[in-house]
DNA sequence: CTCGGTGCAAATCTTTTGCAGTCAA
DNA sequence: TTGACTGCAAAAGATTTGCACCGAG
């Protein structure tokens, strides 16, 4: 299933949440950024936009995403949260000591192995993991 | 090569630091915590010590003893930075998202395969890498 | 004596909260 | 109309910085 400004929309509104202009404008900014982006980052992005919304309502809305499961949140060695769409799957990220890009990575086993070590020999439920390589990317390498 | 703060110590003389009563404080309440501890909890636990130091004085230890290569920082989905001793060897985190607690894990085999695979496909050369994983510990489970 | 290290106050930065006003349904 | 959302101001929490002072070598 292809994601979109509009079905993510749609699938808020059938929740019975509101769908107010900074809500529409601030999926849609999500939506153009592949890298994860934080809320500051979001505000900017809309602001260049000429759509004037308030930090604080970008705060909540990200939020308010991630808990509907639309987003998925990372926060990197800065202490700065970042969001990513949830609907890019689950990845990891590289990020470039260089530059400060970040790129996603996809890995086809991942760490289930992994985890059921820990299951087993820790005692403890794995829920979520969190993976990111830091590095020199291409152009910086 | 064991670890102690007369093995630090000495190290950072040998290296024309300066050995103050806040630096050995600091490095002495580092080694008795095995979980990755931040810069608020280590000026509490020295206070609690009867150590009197200022917050700064530990932010700049830490950061000063992660330079000089002693320590490692991570950060968690907080956006706490946290450290660990250098000495304990690489290995990743479990945290409880039931009480918060940290502990540690290693890996045998680690991310060898995965770091070659992104470096042939992404063009990308990985310093280092950093996984935590989130779920519930043996008392929270 | 010297300068690396410390302490204090204040600044910075990200994120959260309280509360009144607004607008989508 | 009504309560979900928004905006503003202010608070909170972690971390950094400027500057004067102090004490290890």
């Amino acid at each position: 299933m292809k994601i979109s400004e509009t079905s993510i929309i749609e699938q808020l509104r059938a929740d019975g949440h509101r769908v107010t202009t900074a809500r529409r404008a601030i999926v849609r900014g999500l939506l153009r950024s592949k890298a994860p982006v934080s809320a500051l980052q979001v505000h900017a992005l809309l602001r260049k936009r000429q759509l004037e919304t308030n930090n604080v309502t970008v705060y909540r809305e990200l939020a308010f995403l991630e808990a509907e499961g639309f987003l998925h949140g990372v926060t990197l060695k800065d202490g700065v949260k970042r969001y990513c769409l949830a609907s890019n799957g689950h990845h990891h990220h590289l990020i470039c000591t260089g530059c400060n890009a970040v790129q996603d990575v996809k890995m086809e086993h991942d760490l289930d192995s992994f985890e059921k070590k820990i299951a087993r020999q820790k005692s403890f439920t794995v829920q979520s993991h969190s993976l990111e390589f830091y590095g020199l990317c291409a152009r910086c390498g």
